[in-house]
DNA sequence: TTTTCAATGTGATGTATATCACATTTGTTG
DNA sequence: CAACAAATGTGATATACATCACATTGAAAA
């Protein structure tokens, strides 16, 4: 790829941001850029894993077929690393990711990455604060997962693309209502049941695919309660 | 505490095999250690949190309070770190850790992990592994928890603490029912049906705490599957 | 040793949601 | 533009398990 790519990026990652210019200099030879289209795979699950994947730009969903069914872990908005856990904590992809967008992915040599950990304290302490950051994330949504009821976890996910991925109150979800299930943990008619009563209800507007926040208010208590 | 504590410590953790004879002693001073018995916290949800907690014997659960009920995230036998994502990830403690059995637990300041994740990038690897490792096992219970049906997720919990815990088919479960439910998302009254059940089957002998696994194979089918 | 409290087991009932079936709508392809 | 496939909505039914109530057992405290 071209040189000095990762030096001249916009994108780069917090982490990134402590590497010097021969570093980023060293990183853009070790470094491929990828454009992906919606639906398609960037890693695949049980496949081999070598390489850190950072999300420049673009929505992606980590998912992983779990004993019944596929299950949607998270879905991450670049810029951002994935599976940075999958590559150090095994050589095997634990899970997929698949782009829900048009997504710009670079794929980094894990030895550069080890290297930079090894010589780049700043560097190395901010892959540590992401790791930790996005395990506390994931636990907070895994025991919601588990303790809300589905209208609580159907709201939450409304509520998570309206304030993180899309900062807006009326957007089109990226994902079918089988996805949103997958999401949420529930079968793609109970999704549907849930959207139509908040439609109802007045606490959303629905056509389709896209969504407008009306009653942020109670749509939070119900995320909240479950 | 004395020095030379950690110098001599056999029970020093993976990353911390990596670090100097100085380093060692510099721990020494940063690093507190205190026991517990069963019941006792030892360390609560949403206090601050300023230091690295190290289990270097013992039991322990940890234990979140979700938007319904108490939640075991994990049941952790030393030696192991806990907290690590939320000291580094927040300042704040998003679990609680109790122990389960009498524990020894070190201290450790976070100010002297820092300097070593900065000058010793061994250490800060071997800490990046262990929290992807972490993360990784922590995806799959989640899941597991989420998709499978309440007799799967206790054969889960019985053949985890015959396996990796004890290993040995033959223990004293260190939980409650209620604690047991808390660990695998159901109620203390399906708990006690599951396992009156899988003793009936033959599946377990059962004698209030006293667990003993009969039919790992099946028992591992019924995790296996919900 | 007795009393008290916590833990546990079991039966009955209610609820949330999956599953199944099928019709309708929307998007894609030829 | 028509045909086809995917996505979606809705009704009916089944199932897993929570909840409630209460009795029994075991552990802890007086």
């Amino acid at each position: 790829m071209a040189f000095e790519i990762c030096k001249f990026c916009t994108k780069r990652s917090i982490a990134a941001e402590h590497l010097g210019t021969d570093e980023l200099e060293r990183l853009s030879h070790s470094c491929v850029e990828v454009f992906f289209e919606r639906g398609d795979i960037i890693f695949k699950q049980n496949a081999l894993s070598s390489n850190i994947i950072y999300i420049r730009d673009g929505l992606v969903k980590v998912h992983i077929a779990g004993p019944e069914r596929e299950q949607i872990l998270k879905i991450a908005k670049g810029p951002t690393y994935l599976g940075i856990p999958t590559t150090f904590g095994d050589k095997v992809n634990h899970y997929s990711a698949t782009a829900l967008t048009h997504t710009e992915v670079c794929f980094i040599d894990i030895r550069i990455f080890k290297d930079f950990i090894a010589t780049n304290s700043d560097f190395a302490y901010e892959i540590i604060v992401d790791l930790c950051k996005n395990e506390l994330y994931h636990f907070h949504r895994c025991i919601n997962q588990l303790q809300k009821q589905s209208p609580g976890r159907v709201a939450e996910a409304l509520l998570y693309f309206a304030n993180e991925i899309f900062n807006t109150k009326k957007y089109t979800l990226p994902l079918t209502r089988n996805e949103l299930g997958d999401l949420t943990g529930c079968s793609r008619e109970n999704v549907s049941r849930i959207l139509t009563d908040f439609h109802k209800e007045g606490l959303i507007g629905l056509n389709g695919k896209k969504i407008e926040i009306l009653n942020e208010t109670m749509l939070g208590q119900i995320s909240k309660n479950g």
